[in-house]
RNA sequence: GCGGUAUUGGUGAAGUGGUUAACACGGCAGAUUGUGGCUCUGUUAUGCAAGGGUUCGACUCCCUUAUAUCGCC
């Protein structure tokens, strides 16, 4: 059963999108964020609580996937839904992070990518064809086409013959993708030139896609105006009827930057990782739970959040769990941090519907920030 | 009671007459954007048990005291 998208409503005053995703009779709204489940398993959390906290689609790693249990496993098992346990909707990524973190440029063929078993220092090769292949056997509701993801401080000339490559590599991996059940989306590229970004992402839609990314975008320290830019630059030639997708991006700001520029979903290990090494997102600015101040606080993190971790618990408790190094500390801010993002995406699409999401900017960023930002 | 040995940050400790007392852990603080629960960065003893002496200069040598510990009566 395919994931189903509808494009709700535009933003008059911005590129703001509402839509609507269906998956086996349930909805999900968009502007949406997705959290990052690496290895089959949002760290430390239970589906049930993925549940709770409103998520949607959730992120699962392929190459990880790939290296353990391996893709035929999860196949037997009947796929990633029934592996583990987790009834919506999932997206797997390529692989394609994995070759920038991993490969060397000179490892990256035109056939694939060689590159080294991060576990065990294995010669692995990776190509278009295999991606898809496993991610039809994890049996994913939306693929990710194979790319390459280079630095956005790459050479002009690096980042045109990459997206050249990139383009090759999306219509060999279209070429085989086989599931009936699954999205595959293209992957727009192009760093942070005004140029690159529309000659991918044309021919990138040229192929046909179910839906779009916007990859290499936080992944090389660029400014903030160099990302936003990267967005305006490849939704603007993006179909408005499928989904857009910014990989890897979760600052709560730059969510909100994405959605002005029409974004529809995200993906981000941040709430997860910041949560196991001790920090909290609040309205007034993320916060370190290791700080000593906290140890006598015997308060909720935000005394306004609905979360599980905040109705139940104190900072005086999370601070203990985490110096502790407790994995229920890390999970209850992933709890925290995670409602966090979901709760931001919900006021993100109030005030679409209301049409002040730009005023909404304004104040976040003022709470967020301080007064002096800026 | 007599004799030996020891005493350096919160902890384990290096140093041995010569500029700012090594290193590690811990503490404090920061980084983290398509996940290696990893890692990285900064900071943390105005002082070497206490007091006195020798010396140009002492954590380092000498004396006294305190404490710890071992052995002997």
């Amino acid at each position: 059963m395919k994931l189903q998208f509808k494009l709700e409503k535009t933003d008059s005053k911005t590129k703001a999108r509402i839509g609507v995703i269906t998956y086996h009779q349930k909805e999900y709204k968009t502007p949406m964020f997705m959290p990052v489940g690496t290895n089959a398993t949002v760290k430390t959390l239970s589906p049930e609580e993925i549940k709770e906290m409103g998520s949607g689609i959730i992120l699962a790693n392929t190459y990880h996937l790939w290296l353990r249990p391996g893709e035929d496993i999860v196949q037997k098992a009947g796929g990633l839904h029934k592996f583990m346990n987790y009834d919506g909707p999932i997206l797997t990524d390529s692989g394609g992070f994995q070759v920038f973190s991993l490969a060397k440029p000179k490892d990256i063929t035109e056939e694939g990518v060689h590159f080294k078993n991060h576990l065990n220092g294995d010669k692995l090769f990776l190509t278009p064809e295999k991606s898809i292949e496993i991610q039809n056997k994890l049996g994913s509701d939306i693929a990710m086409s194979f790319d390459e993801c280079p630095p956005a401080s790459a050479s002009y000339d690096y980042l045109k013959q990459s997206i050249e490559r990139t383009i090759r590599w999306a219509k060999r991996g279209k070429k085989v993708h086989q599931n009936p059940d699954q999205l595959l989306f293209g992957i727009v590229q192009g760093g942070a030139h005004q140029d690159l970004r529309e000659y991918s992402a044309k021919k990138t839609v040229e192929i046909g896609f179910d839906g779009y990314s916007i990859g290499g975008v936080a992944n090389d320290h660029e400014s903030k105006t160099d990302m936003y830019n990267a967005f305006s630059y490849s939704t603007q030639f993006l179909p408005v009827d499928k989904i857009r997708y910014a990989m890897g991006i979760g600052e709560p700001i730059d969510l909100i930057e994405g959605v002005i520029r029409g974004i529809d979903i995200f993906d981000c290990v941040s709430p997860t990782r910041l949560a196991r090494h001790g920090h909290a997102h609040t309205k007034n600015g993320d916060i370190n739970i290791r700080n000593s101040k906290y140890k006598e606080m015997f308060e909720p993190i935000e005394k306004t959040c609905n979360c599980y971790t905040c109705k139940n618990y104190t900072l005086a408790y999370i601070r203990h769990l985490i110096t502790t190094n407790e994995t229920f500390g890390a999970r209850l801010l992933s709890i925290h941090n995670i409602t966090f993002l979901h709760n931001l995406m919900q006021e993100i699409r109030e005030n679409i519907e209301k049409g002040t999401l730009l005023e909404y900017k304004e104040q976040f960023k003022k709470d967020y920030y301080g007064e002096k930002h800026e």
